[in-house]
DNA sequence: TAAAAATGTATCGAGTCGATACTATTATCG
DNA sequence: CGATAATAGTATCGACTCGATACATTTTTA
């Protein structure tokens, strides 16, 4: 039942689908791909234990092979480092260059956030909120993880006589203050 | 000044491109391709004067390379038929196939769009609102035509006597009842 | 300790996309 | 009127995406 689209349905999908066409036409901007942005926005936002591949695979709901490949263009263009972990062979740790720092502050989707900054600031908090309710409901939809910041995860043991201010109870793993505001694949709300 | 991302910003640009992505993702359905359903959904809603690769292209914001091999494989796979214009000989003029107008009716991005539909009523009309507003924003800031609904553009004349019900005063042509409610490529708010 | 799971890489084929060059046809304007 | 410019499309190149599949190494688990 209600094969067809209704009406209200087929004017939200076009709104989804033209922004994000132009979200990610703005994406080909200073000689990177769009997915290429997307890596190196996270590798800028993720906290260690989150900068690997899988992680990222994880988080661009990409395919292994296809993250493997970004990567190697990225290395290939000195803007991120592997390393391997000494603990697990198999596993490979990710961090930007200082190169692929500096490009990561000139976001390419920078031109489109300035967008709203021209809007009433009433809106602008509408729309963000829009932004993250639709984002949220849809990764729900899938059971994807959140990908959350650390500080409001469940983990999260704040001042802790560690070395470290903060702590990570499931990877027992001292946390710095910066540390603590970046992205984590285990997040989880607190 | 003011060189570097200040937080709302990056904030903003990772729901930005999260959402993006997610939404290119769902478009790999069913054997099209991202570009190629965009390119579907567009001949579904556009009326006849704008049904040619140059609209297609002014409205997708690519190249007119790329649009002409994107139609080439929905031809090649029977969902897009070409036809000579007879007046100008370089036009040509596109029409989705049965097989293409039932493929349209399955937009790839249907699962996304019925994500919202468990969320509370007002919260839905709270995204479609930011969606379109944001949309509009980014349209008005490159100067791209919003390629809008034919029945509310300036050009558009109700209760014509002119066989059809309505008329375009821009193209001189007659309006059906049903063209009247699809996007244009000349459409400019009344 | 053998089988299963996890982490990555290599490769294929279809497609995207910007760029450039090219062919026809139609408009413009001196 | 006729040269030149503008328009509408196609053809081709190179770098990249992306799903799929196969593969090689470690860990894990049973």
């Amino acid at each position: 039942m209600n094969k067809a689209l209704h009406s209200n349905q087929a004017h939200f999908i076009s709104l989804l689908a033209r922004l994000s066409r132009l979200i990610n036409h703005e994406g080909h901007a200073v000689g990177l791909k769009p997915a290429q942005w997307d890596a190196l926005r996270y590798l800028a936002q993720a906290n260690k234990f989150s900068r690997s591949p899988s992680a990222l695979t994880a988080y661009l709901g990409a395919t292994k092979g296809t993250i493997s490949q970004t990567l190697m263009s990225l290395e290939k263009k000195g803007l991120v480092e592997k390393t391997q972990d000494p603990n697990d062979k198999r596993s490979v740790g990710l961090d930007l260059t200082t190169a692929g720092k500096a490009l990561a502050k000139e976001d390419a989707l920078r031109p489109f956030a300035n967008v709203i900054e021209v809007l009433p600031v009433e809106d602008q908090k509408d729309i963000e909120e829009a932004l993250e309710k639709l984002l949220r409901a849809k990764l729900r939809s899938e059971g994807n993880r959140p990908f959350g910041i650390c500080k409001s995860c469940r983990h999260f043991r704040k001042n802790t006589p560690s070395g470290e201010p903060h702590y990570c109870s499931l990877l027992n793993e001292p946390l710095s203050e910066l540390g603590s505001e970046k992205i984590c694949l285990e997040q989880e709300a607190a």
